[in-house]
DNA sequence: ATTGTTGATTTTGTCGGACATTATGTGTAA
DNA sequence: TTACACATAATGTCCGACAAAATCAACAAT
């Protein structure tokens, strides 16, 4: 009854699956968490499971203890994980309600891809509609610039999404609420991890993109009406194409 | 030439307006975090002021130097401070992208309540929507019995706001999507929090209670259209209060 | 007088070690 | 088998020290 499923890597200095990442010495805290992500994804850890104690985590990063600590206690206070005494540091089973952070949940829960993109779907239309009701002529100017780099790129065939990233920024920069960008970007952060990292597909929203013209120029011209509606088939054909590599996927 | 605006409270142990709060001893680091938020409002402190520095906060609050970094990395991560090494720490001027802490940064930010309703508003009307969209017979019945309550309260003339809270956990319930609860408690939390102390408002949204029965129904009734015009119309309403009050505000 | 430089100082960043605290587990005795 | 006592392992907390970096002040140079 005592040998836990995973080998028993505890006392020694380090079991033989055990792939020590070194971290530089410059490594930012944020560094540390990545690293942690990726240990997680190595040795697929899910919700509930133990990570390894905190020494042997920093031993295997080339950091000190207290480093360590810091970023547990980021995610510990995003409730991503839960600390106990002698039980040690577990995934967290559900998101403290006060706290979010959407990649690391996302990632741990892959099936609630369609839960975040029905979630995103409301703010991204808010927010273009409002990118249409108040834009300036500066917004607009920047938008239309935005939209011709974005289909330059396409039309040359390269890998457009970084232009895409711009073209949706400046909309949430047009709609003058930052609160709608931070949400916004905090959900496709995730969802980008989520989707392009471990499904290998990195051109989601591909037969979306002539359609962005035509967005920018209802934004630009004010009409709500022609830009929500717009904005909304977009997301319907990404939800689509969504719910497609879902289902091949379970094969 | 060497005195600073602010007495010289540095190397001395405590200046005379340092009013000392000792935390006893078996405080979490939500203790600190707590007593950290009554200092900055007792000192005033605004977006971009510097709070003591980390020795000097420990001392104060009696706690060693790693518990108070711990509490601050906490808010680091949630974009509510940042640190510089000699800069110190100083209250967030924008919030980082990858984290979010409503309460906090709506604390600091009072005039964003409008901004922080506009990102609630297309969140409430889509879990209404898909609330009605998916609703099953359960669902429905638990809203039904939720809304009686609420009514009962209501024309009792009691404190109406616990029974409109489970009220409306009854539709993020029935929408399907624990996101959507995730998200809009963590906005209102704030909002709360920023609305009801400071303002002393408590009663914000009394006049559209009389209109959930109808938004009940319609949920029940799995009438999309009428359900989300009914939401549409109680978050108007809640907007202009709250613009009401930012104006008598500003007298 | 203005500008550039240099150096001291302050403050956060990082580390290591030590001990406390608390579950967990284990062994022993009734 | 059950109950209790004890060892153990992990996080929690504290301390002290030094590194790194940014600020500020004094000074020098043009």
């Amino acid at each position: 009854m005592t040998q836990p499923t995973n080998s028993n890597q505890q006392t020694h200095t380090q079991a033989a699956g055990e792939t020590l990442e070194t971290l530089p010495p410059g490594s930012t805290s944020r560094d540390v968490l990545d690293a942690l992500s990726r240990m997680i994804d190595r040795e697929g850890l899910r919700i509930g499971d133990r990570l390894p104690p905190e020494v042997n985590i920093a031993r295997r990063l080339g950091i000190s203890r207290a480093k360590v600590r810091e970023a547990l206690t980021s995610w510990q206070s995003m409730g991503i994980v839960v600390r106990n005494k002698k039980a040690g540091t577990r995934l967290a089973a559900e998101v403290a309600a006060n706290a979010i952070h959407l990649p690391v949940t996302m990632k741990l829960e892959a099936e609630s891809l369609l839960r975040t993109h029905a979630v995103r779907r409301p703010l991204e239309v808010e927010a273009v509609r409002l990118a249409a009701q108040n834009r300036t002529p500066k917004h607009a100017a920047i938008i239309t610039a935005r939209v011709s780099e974005l289909m330059a790129v396409y039309d040359a065939g390269e890998d457009w999404r970084p232009a895409d990233d711009r073209f949706h920024r400046a909309i949430y920069d047009a709609c003058g609420n930052p609160l709608f960008e931070q949400l916004i970007l905090q959900i496709q952060q995730g969802f980008k991890e989520v989707y392009e990292a471990p499904l290998g597909k990195p051109h989601l929203g591909h037969e979306t993109i002539p359609l962005h013209p035509l967005l920018a120029q209802a934004i630009a011209e004010g009409n709500e009406t022609e830009a929500t509606r717009l904005m909304e088939e977009i997301l319907t054909m990404v939800e689509a194409e969504i719910r497609q590599v879902l289902e091949t996927k379970n094969d």
